[in-house]
DNA sequence: GTCGGCGCTGTGAACGTGCTGAGGACGCCG
DNA sequence: CGGCGTCCTCAGCACGTTCACAGCGCCGAC
């Protein structure tokens, strides 16, 4: 919490701390700041009148720098416009005073519910690199270009690294099962990616199907 | 939006609109429940007072179905526990009637922000800006006039920078869903963008979608 | 060594996807 | 009512992708 009215900051503490929340609290903008980059913290209940730096331009360069911590924002400005300018510099919620302690406790839980999204992973074989977000595939930090059908081959078979995978499974997955395919266009995909890719990437097992090198 | 006054629904879906959001709008409680489940919205705008079912238990539902949805309710109940119990009930955010269209707006923003996985107020890719609370575009420090529907579009790919995005993804999100358009008025938008912010800015993935660049 | 079959690859045709200019429908404003 | 801007459909075009085909080489069995 960063609330400069020692009054006001002792009774919101003693309040949050009765509700199981730790909490620690910064008097002035810069020591705010200073405590929501290193402390990490699960959110901040930020005020807007501080001595040093005020609260919009503490959620500014804080969101400028890609820290992603949920702000909470108070104010006793309940104009409007003030109250979207707070928004508009990053801040996450805004209440304005005199506020309810009820309230602030419902919406500060709200924004907790509410953590970071994980960003989807990528798959990585040897010193190849497949991303399926960016749809990018790297060998050894090259990017390769694949067309639709290549990618998804690839993709299919980088998800089961070391395991032989059947012609008749790929056609079943990577091609539309809608349409009749001949098993020969998945030999003809495999030899267009050991052309992009390199020839020992993906192994032949006779009579079984293929199988990516690890 | 789920909003039973047709007056209120009729002026914040022209209104939104106007900024560039794709707008539905639900008028009892168990379509907007049904449309929240299927439609594969951004966030939603939720009136308490709803015939056939509470704002609170459509929340309360959406949550128990792990539907993660970000909820802004509206309502004309503005006594603290109230708002608490809006927002226990799995809100995001709650606004008492009559409130300040600005306001309505920049919390929305704010919502917005919340679900993606990187936070700024203002979104920057290479040397591209875009606010989207001043609604302004620059490119290299000049500023690039864009239609409603361009902005949006934008929009939804700057907050996926580098990202793969479907075409069937760009409709859902950037166009209404309630009027069926052809993935071609994507490819339409994509080459008005392109015109305006450069030829390369923005990559087709073919068979695929799109992609900014980074 | 011989034989059968599986897998590889070059060729080419059909198909799909994406881009663009033209233009109609619609709403807004004077 | 007319002018204007926006939105979106349509049709034509260009080009990349997909896949069947056929011939050949290689592998393993005996």
């Amino acid at each position: 919490m960063v609330e400069d009215e020692t009054r006001l900051a002792d009774a919101l503490r003693r309040g949050l701390q009765a509700e199981g929340f730790a909490v620690d609290v910064a008097a002035t903008g810069p020591a705010g700041l200073d405590a929501a980059r290193h402390g990490g913290y699960d959110a901040m209940i930020l005020d807007v009148m501080l001595p040093g730096l005020s609260g919009y331009e503490l959620v500014r360069r804080l969101r400028a720098e890609q820290h992603w911590l949920p702000v909470l924002m108070l104010s006793a400005k309940d104009g409007e416009y003030d109250q979207a300018d707070g928004l508009d510099c990053g801040a996450d919620d805004y209440l304005t005073k005199p506020f309810s302690y009820v309230v602030l406790l419902a919406r500060l839980r709200a924004l907790l519910r509410r953590g970071a999204p994980e960003r989807p992973a990528v798959l990585a074989v040897g010193d190849l690199r497949l991303d399926p977000a960016r749809r990018r595939v790297t060998r050894a930090d090259a990017e390769v270009a694949l067309t639709a059908r290549e990618f998804a081959l690839l993709d299919y078979l980088m998800r089961r690294p070391g395991q032989v995978v059947s012609k008749i499974e790929l056609l079943d997955h990577v091609w539309d099962a809608s349409v009749e395919t001949a098993p020969n266009a998945v030999e003809v995909y495999v030899g267009y990616l050991r052309r992009k890719l390199g020839r020992d990437r993906l192994e032949t097992v006779r009579g079984a199907g293929y199988r990516l090198a690890t």
